[in-house]
DNA sequence: GCGACAG
DNA sequence: ATCTTGTCGC
C-alpha cells in the first residue's frame, strides 16, 4: 500500500495505463461522508506559450458556499494530453497544494470525468483516492458513454451508459445550454452526485464552486505571465 | 482500419 | 486547455 498523497510519474502510456487499473480497484461508488461542512474545488490552467501550468484549490464552507480560502500552485507540465490520461497532466500541478498542508475538505468537485472513463479512473476518481476525499467529477463535454436525449429544461437528465453500467448522468444545468457530464470520483452514489451539483448551480452553467477557481486559475496565470 | 477523444 | 471581441439570441 503507498503512502497517502503519493503520486508515481509514469514514464510511458502503458504504464500510466496500468497504474489506473490497479488504483481503480480502490474506488468507491456509495455515499462515504458525514455532514457537509466545506466543499472544495480545484482547476488547471494552461499557458499556450511556456510549459507552465497553474492550480487553484479553493474551499467554501456550507451551507452559503462562503469562500474559505484559496490555494495556488503552478509548475511546468511533465506529461501530455491524452485522453483518458488527464490526471497525471493535473495532478502533479495540483498536489503540491495539499502537501503543503492545505484543509481537505468534506467532499472535492473536480472539473473532469469521474468513473465515467475508458478505465473508471478519470481524474475525479485518483484524486478522490489518492487524498482519500469524496470527490465528484464534473465536466463540459463527454469522454465516453451513450446516453438517451436530455429534455432542454433546466434539471433534466439522463443515466450515462458505458460497457453495459451506469458510471453517471447527463445534467441540463440550465435550459438550453449544453449539458454537464456527472460521474462519481470516490465515496459518492451517482444519485447523490447529481444532487449535490444541481445544489451549487445558481445562474450559469457550471456549478458556483467550479466556476469560481476556473476564472481565479485564469486570473493566476495572467497575472503570472504580466 | 476508421473515428472518437475530459482538460 | 489556449488563441481572441464583439455580437446574435433567448
Amino acid at each position: 500500500m503507498m503512502s497517502m498523497m503519493e503520486f508515481p510519474q509514469p514514464a510511458t502510456i502503458q504504464e500510466a495505463i496500468a497504474i489506473q487499473q490497479q488504483l481503480q480497484r480502490q474506488v468507491r461508488i456509495y455515499d462515504d461522508f458525514a455532514t457537509l461542512l466545506r466543499i472544495g474545488a480545484v482547476d488547471v490552467s494552461y499557458s499556450k506559450k511556456t510549459n507552465h501550468a497553474y492550480a487553484t484549490y479553493a474551499i467554501f464552507r456550507l451551507p452559503a458556499l462562503t469562500l474559505e480560502a484559496v490555494y495556488r500552485h503552478s509548475a511546468e507540465v511533465t506529461f501530455p494530453y491524452v485522453p483518458g490520461l488527464l490526471s497525471f497532466r493535473e495532478i502533479p500541478v495540483l498536489l503540491p497544494i495539499f502537501q503543503r498542508g492545505a484543509p481537505l475538505p468534506d467532499l472535492l468537485l473536480v472539473d473532469g470525468q469521474g468513473i465515467a472513463h475508458p478505465r473508471f479512473f478519470g481524474i475525479a476518481a485518483h484524486l478522490g483516492i489518492v487524498l482519500n476525499v469524496p470527490a465528484i467529477g464534473c465536466a463540459k463535454s463527454r469522454l465516453v458513454g451513450v446516453h438517451k436525449p436530455v429534455g432542454v429544461i433546466r434539471g433534466s437528465y439522463q443515466w450515462l451508459f458505458y460497457k453495459h453500467r451506469i458510471v453517471g448522468a447527463v445534467l441540463r444545468s440550465r435550459t438550453k445550454v449544453r449539458p454537464l457530464y456527472i460521474s462519481p470520483g470516490h465515496r459518492v452514489s451517482i444519485p447523490t452526485a447529481v444532487q449535490l451539483v444541481q445544489r451549487w448551480i445558481s445562474r450559469t452553467r457550471l456549478p458556483d464552486p467550479i466556476r469560481f477557481v476556473d476564472q481565479q486559475t485564469r486570473r493566476y496565470r495572467q497575472q503570472l505571465e504580466a
